[in-house]
RNA sequence: GGUGCGUUAGCAAAUCGGUUAUGCCCCGGAUUGCAAAUCCGGUUAGCCCAGUUCGACUCUGGGACGCACCUCCA
């Protein structure tokens, strides 16, 4: 039985979906003006495992990422740098798309854009206006009356009181009540065609908010499973998703909120605004991309995690041992988990308890030292059908081993020259030639089946 | 100021009221021409102070420290 953390009960519960045997879960993905940081890589990656381990237990699950293609830092670097917002949103896409590939990410079954369906917020705007929540301000934006709708603070258990004693809401004059949000931002007459839309409140583009409430509705229905994101969103952008949906549609909107946990450098967030990011593109350029998608499975997606070069080494030691159990075995391809044997059983038990990658992968680590002793090919195959749940060990072991290089030819040489060696009994020289492809990096290992080498 | 979360061995990171977490590092042994890999064994824990309990890292209360949200942020 499978729990999730639940963000509006702040406690596990198991998990009901409201069909049976079918999902519906919509994550907040991200806003197309730069390349994704590693944060955006613990969302999508935390996902996409949240995603696969629903396959894996049976359910037919519908998953939707949006993709905020609007929005004022939109418009300013298009400003900058002299270009269209579509070329500027489409460019930044198709980049995420590239970084997600490489770190193992499945595509979601929609990636709806908030540009695509404002005729689908407007029409909730109406409504929340007929129900008594919105209202035309005099500035010509259209705000949502936050203290007209009961509820208001139940995801972040901020109650209205606390809000304003934080006295860090911003003050615009058209505004009834401070902590009211906009729903539609009325057109300004610096802002280029392209990011204007007619609307009955007049000429002008969506808030921030409205966008998800509306592509959740339109895509999952007025009511599903599971809704998540970064744990910073969950105030004020998930409340007033709440406020919105649930003002709108007068239902629940979401059962269970997830909220994954940040990226930290030097124990501090990392985020664009502090500007202590490292993007993801960044990082690949040092590090495999499965080391880093193994580094954020290896926590629990609710902790913090620290990302420095001695974490991401150490992630990439850790994963080395588990291919080398691969290595040495003949795994064969097919990937079909036996749920029966004790690891999995271990292992799902894991994953159904909120997630804890941390745990299942620690069940990894003990099947393979379990393949290394047995030398079983049964085994092998479990670990390797296992870590292909999380998408892990999916590649050839040597492959993944002796990683990207272009001196293989030379390596291959310096071994074959090396083994002559040892067979004429010239230990030094097989010694020295070992030597001198450990200082590149290069590591041999000597087996009754000839020798191996990879890269450290 | 309000609210929430966290503090586990050298580093990273889970579980659990009593039984080896796990990975990396380190030490010893097996193995090897020497190595590497692997195996076997070992060292190193639970911020502080009270309380509950036969027994607490795990529950309760208090404190200290750290982080986050309350403003755009995954």
């Amino acid at each position: 039985m499978l729990k999730i953390y639940n963000t509006l009960a702040r406690d596990k519960q198991e998990f009901v979906s409201i069909e049976p045997n079918v999902v519906r879960m919509y994550v907040c993905g991200m806003t197309v003006y730069d390349y994704c940081h590693l944060g955006h890589a613990r969302v999508m990656v935390v996902f996409d495992m949240v995603y696969r381990w629903f396959k894996a237990s049976g359910y037919d699950i519908t998953y939707v990422r949006n993709i905020t293609d609007i929005d004022d830092k939109i418009i300013r670097r298009a400003a900058e740098n002299n270009e269209s917002i579509h070329s500027l949103t489409q460019k930044f896409v198709d980049a995420m798309h590239a970084d997600a590939d490489a770190l193992g990410v499945t595509r979601p079954d929609h990636e709806p854009r908030a540009t695509q369906y404002v005729p689908e917020m407007l029409e909730m705007i109406a409504k929340l206006e007929a129900n008594g929540l919105a209202y035309l301000a005099a500035d010509g934006d259209v705000n949502y009356a936050v203290r007209k709708f009961e509820g208001y603070g139940k995801l972040s258990g901020k109650s209205l009181e606390d809000l304003r004693a934080g006295e860090r809401v911003e003050v615009t004059e058209g505004k009834n009540d401070p902590l009211d949000f906009v729903l539609w931002k009325h057109a300004r007459d610096d802002e280029a065609e392209e990011v204007k839309w007619d609307s009955k409140w007049g000429r002008g583009r969506p808030g921030w908010h409205i966008e998800c409430s509306a592509m959740g509705s339109k895509l999952l229905g007025e009511h599903f499973d599971i809704h998540g994101g970064g744990a910073d969103l969950q105030f004020p952008h998930h409340e007033n998703e709440i406020a919105q949906s649930e003002g709108a549609h007068q239902c629940s909107y979401v059962n269970y909120w997830m909220h994954n946990g940040f990226v930290r450098v030097d124990n501090e967030k990392m985020s664009k605004s502090l500007g202590n990011f490292f993007t993801i593109r960044e990082v690949l350029k040092q590090y495999d991309a499965e080391v880093v998608r193994f580094f954020i499975l290896r926590a629990h997606y609710r902790s913090p995690l620290n990302y420095s070069d001695a974490h991401l080494d150490d992630a990439k030691k850790a994963l080395d041992r588990l291919y080398t159990a691969l290595k040495s075995g003949s795994a064969s391809d097919e990937r079909v988990v036996d749920w029966n044997e004790a690891y999995a059983v271990r292992f799902k038990a894991a994953m159904d308890d909120d997630f804890n990658t941390a745990e299942a992968i620690a069940v990894l680590f003990e099947l393979a030292n379990d393949v290394n002793r047995s030398q079983s090919e049964n085994a092998a195959a479990q670990l390797k059908a296992l870590g292909a749940v999380l998408g892990l060990l999916e590649r050839d072991p040597l492959v993944f081993l002796q990683g990207a290089g272009s001196d293989d030819a030379q390596i291959v040489g310096k071994i074959a020259a090396r083994n002559a060696a040892k067979l004429a009994k010239n230990y030094a020289e097989a010694d020295r030639i070992r030597k001198a492809l450990l200082a590149d990096g290069i590591v041999l290992e000597d087996s009754a089946a000839g020798t191996n080498w990879r890269r450290v």
